[in-house]
DNA sequence: CCGGGAATTAGACAAAGTCCAGATTGGCGA
DNA sequence: TCGCCAATCTGGACTTTGTCTAATTCCCGG
């Protein structure tokens, strides 16, 4: 794949977003790396050599791109919402300790069992954790 | 089930948490309800006659029931985390428009094919959680 | 070159949660 | 019963994450 902050534009005008500087600076960090980053990670990252981007500007546009459906939210530690630039189905695993968060492949896992939604509802997804810690 | 406050002081002693007025005061207010509450909520039901219970307190005691295992600890919501008095095996169903949180019995559910930990880890617990909205 | 809407900005603000030093409590031995 | 001591509780300052707003800047079509 091709994450070079060029084709960035191509990506976010495919997701029905104007492409600015800012937006391509953020799009690139979380894609280039293919991680996990915290609006924080992302500040930061954006903002290394001079300060280029405002904090409102951040959340801003990476609510714009979790509305668009360009990146996912994942919620795993109540002090930081992470975000994922992989929206394939897949699921978490998270480590407590260290706070490390990496990808499970969703296409080997299954699922079942799970009771009908009430009347009136729609799934909007299905997040699946696995907390792990080091054995003592 | 026997909630009332009398039984939570043994509850609390048969989990090593020696039991206070506020401890016992959090503990019915979780148990008697059998839902989800977060700190505030929590805070506000201890100090509704008149203020007796401090929110250092409030969040300290929640920290206690935790690791004693008493409680469990519900992250759905990047704005705040629910506490769960239901400490058998279950999982989630969260309404995001509504901020609902409402249990999974576990035992009709399946999880198949998980990969297998990284070395010297060990699993702290899977969290399922459903993410619905109204339909539109 | 100009006008205007979209995007960005700084900084004030809000809410959840943490921390600390001092005050209170309650159980226990004498 | 009394006084002591460790455990517990408290108010309030503080931190961090995220939101809001009003003013500015950018960019594009004409």
């Amino acid at each position: 794949m091709d994450y070079s902050r060029d084709n960035m534009a191509g990506l976010l005008r495919s997701h029905d977003i104007n492409p600015t500087h800012q937006r391509i600076e953020i799009a690139h960090a979380l894609f280039s790396r293919q991680s996990h980053l915290s609006a924080d990670q992302v500040m930061a990252i954006v903002n290394t050599r001079h300060s280029e981007t405002s904090k409102a500007t951040v959340y801003n546009t990476l609510k714009l791109f979790l509305e668009k459906g360009l990146i996912r939210e994942v919620i795993v530690d109540p002090s930081k919402v992470f975000y994922d630039p992989n929206t394939s189905a897949h699921h978490h695993l998270y480590a407590v300790d260290t706070g490390e968060l990496t990808d499970i492949d969703a296409s080997q896992v299954q699922i079942s069992g799970l009771p009908a939604l009430p009347a009136g509802m729609v799934t909007e997804g299905i997040d699946l954790i696995v907390r792990v810690r080091r054995a003592n």
